[in-house]
DNA sequence: CTGTTAGCGCGTTCAT
DNA sequence: ATGAACGCGCTAACAG
């Protein structure tokens, strides 16, 4: 009862007289084999459970069908709905999924990326650890014909397939939406100042308040390293300029949550007093009493699908027929962050 | 530059004019070989940058270093935490994870054991769906010497390999936690029915209040089928009673965040009008204004760990030679469910 | 110490 | 319509 030997297609050979290459057609239902060999074959297969070995397969065909995916984590809800996205697509094209994660770790990420490759998976989706500021892990996977679709945390460089959301229309949707709730004094709780995001939103921030002539105050804008303690200083540099900033936004929601408990430990009311605003849109807002007024819904199941999807279209067209040396082109798919704005409950 | 063939064994046997045998033990440092021979061998694959193909090597040798992952979903933060969990513990064993969605559809969950068996994934760790009650899906796995570990959702029969969390000494911590503050009224806000871990819980419930000499009013257990609506029925049912109960310990914490908006709703002020304490401890109820008071910890990035260390070691047990049909056996671990009472803020 | 050889299971020519 | 034979890349038994 151990060991048992899987039936293969030899076994099924046997047992049937005819030869191996007769049952690997018959099983593929190739055209011009007698029907009734055929359904013989496909009978006894069916009657021994026959499934094929994909080992076998995957070794033979150069391919396997899986697609390897890096994340930073899988702690963070964005990355694990991300997967999500990405299994749900994978799957439906029949690919599995290999996760692994970098822990933010430019090491790990390239000790990874190398597995990835020697497991033959078809492709890779790849979501930057922070420390990853050199690409040389990802170009060198061209040579063994893996393509690479980047998602959320993306290379600057544009030779590279990206999806990515561009926070831009919603930061800029989220300050108009505080405008229009008449708040004049607007604070930013932003990233690390090296972040391109963070200086895009800064930038964005700047443009809107010179278009609607309001006075533009950088002590207003405050950065925090994302720990809480970072942010609980830059919420006491926010509160403590003076007029005091009426509406704050956030770079996203656990920066948002982190904030807004220090607001109330400085008796102030949330939503009354001060309002914020962030990026993300955490379920979890929904069970607050006072949730931020409004986020920028960044979309990571989106995200991830797309960039399933993308990578699997890549993979497909690779079937069809190469031409001469057309030139190298990449995909870039744009989510639009959108604001969305929370009912009062 | 496109599809260069990588280097392989046989190529650096051939440019180096030894053979093939020579060069793979040369590789594996195997004890015997030249040291000569060794050097120049690794150095030329160093050179080549010769990394051996994986698929060969699985097909070959019948396993894949890989790990094959059941779940539900994804997009619940216990199982990505769980999933987490998995990776880690997998990964620094050398083993890759295959992961997959259920969707709680029975059909899905046969078709990707297939899948995964097929794929010749060394063992799998499983989740059930909510569907399943028959188990011949995995049983079939044992002729193919693909071990299983369930966990979290666990089949009631003893012979399977589970982690699983018992939440019998959670729920008596939770309740004389309770008592132990006042409360006499102590309402149920419990799962369906019929799964084992509500009546479990009803069972220790009515215990604990013998035990303690208080009267027992069925009327306080109510149970909800997990949607909000549910839950909010159930919530009116309780509250309904006389005297109101000041306390209610809910199945997870999403119930409880449904059941404490309801309280909200009906004018009750959380944690002076009436209490909670739920099971799962996620994270967001940190960033409640008035979070549960306790929770019962099930610590399923743990769960996820202790399952995949369970797996390897089944695996890396299977290694060694076989005794003469040793009976089989099957691993348990039991993770006590923890009450973990929350600072007020 | 090293080489030769035989598969692992499958798909794929090339014959017939 | 079917079979024979080859090879994918690697490991391991058997020979020297």
């Amino acid at each position: 009862m151990k060991d048992t030997k899987l039936p293969t297609i030899k076994e099924i050979a046997k047992q049937l007289n005819v030869s191996v290459s007769t049952v690997s057609r018959a099983l593929h239902d190739h055209p011009g084999i007698g029907l009734r060999t055929r359904m013989r074959v496909q009978q006894l297969a069916q009657q021994l459970n026959y499934e094929p070995n994909q080992t076998a397969i995957f070794f033979k065909q150069r391919r396997t069908f899986t697609i390897g995916v890096v994340i930073p984590n899988l702690k963070e809800e964005f990355f694990s709905q991300a997967i999500d996205g990405i299994e749900e697509t994978a799957s439906s094209n029949k690919y599995s999924v290999l996760i692994s994660q970098s822990k933010d770790d430019l090491e790990r990420e390239r000790r990874i990326i190398t597995t990835l490759k020697n497991n033959r998976v078809d492709g890779i989706i790849v979501s930057l650890s922070k420390q990853t500021t050199t690409y040389d892990h990802f170009t060198a996977l061209k040579k063994y014909n893996i393509p690479v679709v980047f998602f959320d945390r993306v290379p600057s460089l544009p030779d590279f397939n990206k999806v990515y959301s561009n926070m831009n229309s919603g930061t800029r949707e989220a300050i108009e939406f505080l405008i229009e709730k008449g708040h004049r004094r607007i604070g930013v709780l932003n990233g690390p100042e090296q972040m391109r995001s963070s200086k895009e939103r800064t930038e964005t921030y700047k443009q809107i308040l010179i278009k609607r002539r309001l006075k533009i105050d950088m002590g207003l804008v405050a950065h925090t390293d994302l720990t809480r303690e970072s942010t609980w200083k830059a919420m006491q540099d926010l509160l403590s300029q003076r007029p005091r900033p009426t509406a704050i936004v956030a770079i996203n929601d656990y920066i948002a949550l982190d904030a807004m408990q220090y607001a109330r430990q400085q008796r102030l009311k949330i939503n009354k007093d001060i309002c914020f605003v962030s990026y993300a849109n955490l379920p979890i807002t929904s069970y607050l009493e006072n949730p931020p007024m409004a986020s920028v819904e960044q979309y990571p199941y989106d995200q991830g699908a797309q960039a399933a999807g993308m990578l699997i279209n890549i993979l497909s067209e690779e079937e069809k027929p190469t031409r001469p040396d057309e030139p190298e082109t990449f995909q870039n798919i744009v989510i639009n962050g959108q604001l969305i704005i929370h009912g009062k409950r």
